[in-house]
DNA sequence: GGGAGCATGTAACGGGTTACATGATTGG
DNA sequence: CCAATCATGTAACCCGTTACATGCTCCC
């Protein structure tokens, strides 16, 4: 039923939904499980990886539109699961899509930077405890970037460059968090010299 | 009516409440439209600007909590404007959701690194165009960043920390931008280099 | 036996947005 | 005179989450 000609109207659908339909773009067919194991080895290291029960939802709306066809594949007897596949139409629709809507500004909400600039209401113990922890979260977030880059997974041109950009964001992130916390520490070094002095 | 004494377990809020309320914490009046202003010159940088319809909402609800009371003030007759002011029960709380409430990884959602990812979906020009507006977003967000760094505003000694790591933050955007840039070009030619050779 | 991973979904909830509504003041 | 800024709010909407429900297989 793969309808719908060139013509009609893009409909309105949130970016996670083209997110999704983006991984079905790549060859092959791939399960929601699939979908969101991948997501979690690539788009959550630049754009958040969405929860399955939303992979599965979304799913389902862009095979309503027509975006996308799935089968039922039953490999293991009574192990059943649904593998999509993106559809001509669907493939139109991604493009227009990447065509015609502005990126956006980079959508950011960084609690550990929102926890030190409320730092006059933290011990300088736990606020350093925040930043260490932050530090060796970004460390770890490199290090698993660093692996999905060895990874067959990503042969794709286009997904490998931007993890070749995630992983440089992630050493930013990291020595930005170093760098946090020696200001905070000459900050701290500042305020007793005041108080002693 | 500031009651509500030490003892009652922390109200379940959402982020942006006691990022509100963190606002108040400092010492001075403000209004809901006061809050969103400072909250674009400020939180805007590193966690996110909420919609000033949601200020006034959060606003409200603080002040149900007895975390925050206001006043009308009618400066110039006629003119009303309803200022906030943090209790002592708000200023408690805030700190103990500082103290107990882990920071967690910080939110990404970066609409241009999407994009690149799809790349295979757009043409050389148009990529190149959304990374080198992106690019100037990061600088042009780099001097909005120093302006606010420079403004007598910020005088408290931990948003003047965490406005540094903002502008250390948008030179690495606007950096990692141009290496991108750069990453893609290579590409480019790689693909027209095989597809000509 | 039990936990982890595979696999798919539904339902409730609420956070946060845009659009709407209103109206005064200031400055070009 | 009109646009921008000041100033406060309501209502509709929906994106996306967590919690719940189910059941299989593999491995310790």
């Amino acid at each position: 039923m793969e309808a719908t000609m060139t013509g009609d109207p893009l409909p309105k659908l949130p970016a996670t939904a083209w997110a999704v339909l983006g991984l079905l773009s790549f060859p092959g067919e791939r399960s929601g499980y699939d979908l969101k194991k991948w997501a979690d080895a690539s788009l959550r290291f630049f754009y958040w990886s969405p929860a399955l029960s939303q992979i599965y939802s979304e799913l389902k709306r862009l095979e309503q539109l027509g975006f996308a066809v799935s089968r039922i594949a039953s490999q293991d007897e009574l192990r059943n699961k649904r593998l999509y596949r993106i559809t001509d139409s669907g493939q139109e629709a991604l493009a227009t899509w990447a065509r015609e809507t502005p990126a956006g500004p980079p959508v950011l909400k960084h609690g550990v930077a929102l926890r030190v600039w409320l730092g006059h209401l933290s011990e300088p113990e736990e606020l350093r405890k925040t930043l260490v922890e932050h530090r060796d979260y970004a460390a770890s977030t490199l290090v698993e970037v660093r692996a999905s880059e060895d990874s067959a997974q990503d042969r794709w041109p286009f997904p490998a460059l931007v993890l070749k950009w995630s992983e440089r964001y992630w050493q930013a992130e990291r020595d930005l968090a170093d760098g946090m916390l020696a200001d905070l520490e000459d900050l701290y070094r500042k305020q007793g010299g005041e108080a002693a002095g």
